[in-house]
DNA sequence: TCTGTATGGGGAA
DNA sequence: TCCCCCTACAGAT
């Protein structure tokens, strides 16, 4: 689950987990990863972490060494900083080396006997990593850790044109809101009860740069040019001393000192966050796609700037079935996967990891049906539609025999 | 077996 | 703006 808080409880659980550990050798990769090489290699090491928005940076420093002895050659004797982005399903796992997770795609070994393995560990292959890194240059302060900066980048920019879009797609905008992802956006704005496609200068503009609550100023909120606000002047007194920007660094460390409960994957409980949760697929809120594609889950009004004429067939197909049903049935469909997706959390993962060969095999065997699957007749679409719906069904199906030579695999380890 | 969905973001046009 | 990267799962067919 990798928005802000959970990157940041990563580094909390590398630092903890680490704590008086030694690696040694040097960084392994998995076969399948793209992400790059990590050229680091040292006779003993340490590992630290810290965070900054939805990045986590490693520093691998070598140890021991005197400094006035050679480095053997080959080895490292600097400290390397490795950047860490979870894309969808990243997260950092301590085991012994016989338990290695399944997606552990980088691998840092430490110098026991038996050793231990730090892993960084992705189903889907969306995060990445960069050796030798730093922050990246783009993302804005870090909504958690750096609170002021992060709120004079968004009020000294309210100019910039990346604001004319609605305040809920603002807020996935890492430049301005490094940190926030989607369950993030969806509580902020519910707890405020902005409408979240509201242009966000207008729900922007009237705040201060200092953070009055912090200096105990009287709040001054100015959304009066916000058509059909009711929802809103209720909020001008009944959250005088809030605003978005702090929401957004508050809300956050909500998440935070709920502790690392949800990401330690011996205890994996996800209940303490599902019952923090207010709106993010919860029962009785609506939820629409914003014109990235993203579900935003809301109370009460859409606000006017919604996505009406949606361009991709995708979309549109989602519209039709919207029309088709009402928001509850939607609701039940959606919290229902929601529920699922948690519970899926609650199962141990599985701790086989397949041989870089069998992965190939894998691999190769899915080109094959790759192959195979296109040479099916095609649906009658518009040619918009038919490209779109055969890439999925090619997708779909490769991934069926994906999983099942997986399974195949798994099973043959097994014996 | 097929379809839709998932806490993200890079890059081409 | 749109497509794509990728796995895993639930629900529909």
């Amino acid at each position: 689950m990798p928005e802000g808080p959970e990157l940041h409880l990563a580094s909390c659980y590398v630092n903890k987990m680490c704590d008086g550990v030694v690696f040694t050798g040097a960084v392994r990769k998995s076969e399948v990863s793209k992400s790059p090489d990590v050229p680091f290699n040292s006779e003993a090491y340490r590992i630290t972490a810290t965070s900054r928005g939805k990045e986590v940076k490693l520093t691998l420093t070598p140890i021991g060494g005197d400094s006035k002895r050679r480095v053997k050659a080959g080895q490292a004797d600097q400290p390397m900083d490795i950047i860490f982005r979870f894309g969808m399903s990243g997260f950092f796992r301590l085991t012994s080396e016989d338990e290695l997770p399944k997606h552990s795609h980088l691998r840092f070994y430490s110098k026991e006997k038996p050793c231990r393995v730090l892993s960084f560990v992705d189903a889907r292959r969306f995060g990445t990593w960069h050796p030798n890194g730093t922050w990246q240059p783009d993302r804005g302060p870090c909504i958690m850790f750096e609170y002021k900066s992060f709120r004079e980048n968004v009020l000294s920019h309210l100019s910039d044109r990346a604001f004319d879009r609605p305040i809920c797609e603002v807020m996935l905008n890492q430049k301005y809101f490094n940190g926030i992802g989607n369950y993030l956006r969806a509580e902020i704005l519910y707890r405020l009860n902005i409408p979240p496609f509201v242009c966000a200068r207008t729900v922007l503009e009237g705040l201060e740069s200092e953070d009055l609550c912090e200096s105990e100023k009287p709040v001054k909120k100015e959304f009066s040019d916000v058509k059909g606000s009711d929802r809103i002047t209720k909020v001008k007194v009944k959250e005088e001393k809030t605003d978005l920007l702090r929401l957004s660094h508050t809300v956050p460390l909500e998440v935070v000192s709920l502790g690392g409960k949800g990401y330690d994957p011996e205890k994996a409980d996800y209940s303490g966050f599902q019952a923090w949760l207010q709106c993010y697929s919860v029962d009785g809120m609506k939820s629409v796609r914003d014109h990235n594609g993203r579900t935003m889950w809301f109370q009460g009004d859409s606000g006017p700037m919604v996505p009406k004429d949606l361009k991709s067939p995708k979309a549109k197909k989602r519209v039709k079935k919207e029309d088709d049903h009402d928001y509850t049935d939607k609701k039940k469909v959606s919290r229902g996967r929601s529920k699922s997706t948690l519970k899926r959390k609650l199962i141990k993962e599985e701790t086989v990891i397949k041989t870089p060969k069998k992965e190939k095999d894998a691999r190769l065997k899915e080109a094959g049906s790759k192959r195979r699957k296109t040479e099916k007749p095609q649906e009658i679409n518009t040619p918009h539609r038919e490209k779109r719906s055969t890439a999925r069904r090619r997708k779909s199906s490769s991934n069926d025999t994906a999983a099942g030579s997986q399974r195949q695999s798994r099973r043959m380890s097994s014996k």
